[in-house]
DNA sequence: CACTTGACCTGTCCGC
DNA sequence: TGCGGACAGGTCAAGT
């Protein structure tokens, strides 16, 4: 579910809401999910506090006092929501709030704070986790070492972007650009959007892709996704801020689940089929495979 | 090493 | 209404 623009908006909204929180207590239904030896969490998660909440890629980092750090990937349909003990975000709120009452059937893991509020770790499928891990550990990840560079850091040239999908050239171009280790956090809907915000059709191998098109990609790219965080982030299905409530950038999507509706450059109707095994949308008629 | 495919899970939607 | 199958925003491991 969430990709670069959601985990940054889930990022800003726990910075607010739970630095300086002290955890009281963890419980989780599913080792799976939160998968760390008993020993670790009594001795530097239990009285910790919260010092800093981090972003690299898709992955959020809750750093703590004592030096270790919960490492945290949403995958599909993971959700990190806070509330204050007693109060309900979702009940009677307007319909911006897609979650009622926590914890429901999906919470995997629930962090209670000293002051009695919760952080909730909601995930349907099961596929994401949390780990704690000593903070310095975490540049050692295996992740960590191969995710390529972020792509709204100031310092992120154009240039450099094009750079890092030469050794793909034979893939198609979509494929590449999900690969996390070309270029941090881009998923399915920032793919489609930028592809098409460039004019490239997703199969389209990296090879046959010119340096103009590369940059115009970049800058597509980082447009859609500057402006997603601004709409805080995509809601398709399950993904939800740090306050349980809706991002609204689906609004705004040009071709990402939009098939069947006119392209809103040419008014060609947009399609869907499959590219690099995911649901992929163009427009035919702006994007043409070479 | 580059590239593709299937697996991991649960829920929902669509066609019969 | 019921049921099977396809599909869902992300990585991994294992295959070629």
């Amino acid at each position: 579910m969430p990709e670069l623009p959601e985990v940054e908006t889930v990022r800003r909204g726990l910075y607010d809401l739970i630095i300086g929180r002290e955890i009281k207590a963890v419980e989780h239904d599913t080792p799976k999910s939160f998968p760390n030896a008993a020993a670790d969490v009594e001795q530097f998660l239990i009285g910790a506090k919260i010092t800093d909440v981090r972003r690299r890629a898709k992955v959020l980092l809750i750093d703590l006092a004592t030096e270790y750090t919960l490492v945290i990937h949403l995958k599909m349909t993971g959700q990190l929501v806070f509330r204050v003990a007693g109060i309900a975000f979702g009940a009677g709120h307007p319909n911006d709030s897609l979650i009622g009452e926590l914890p429901d059937r999906s919470t995997r893991v629930t962090f209670t704070f000293a002051d009695g509020s919760h952080l909730y770790f909601n995930d349907q499928r099961k596929f994401g986790w949390v780990r704690l891990m000593p903070t310095l550990e975490v540049p050692n990840i295996d992740f960590m070492k191969k995710v390529g560079p972020e792509p709204l850091e100031h310092d992120f040239t154009a240039e450099q972007f094009t750079e890092r999908f030469a050794r793909r050239a034979k893939s198609p171009i979509k494929a590449a650009l999900l690969d996390q280790t070309v270029v941090a956090g881009v998923g399915n809907i920032y793919a489609d959007e930028s592809l098409w915000g460039a004019k490239i059709h997703p199969l389209t191998k990296v090879g046959d892709v010119t340096k103009n098109e590369f940059k115009k990609l970049y800058s597509e790219l980082r447009d859609v996704m500057n402006l997603s965080i601004e709409k805080g982030g995509s809601t398709d299905r399950n993904y939800v801020n740090a306050e349980g409530k809706k991002g609204s950038y689906i609004d705004f999507a040009r071709v990402f689940r939009r098939e069947g509706k006119p392209c809103p450059r040419c008014g060609t109707t947009i399609i869907k089929f499959k590219a690099a095994g995911r649901g992929t949308h163009i427009c035919p008629h702006c994007q043409v495979l070479k």
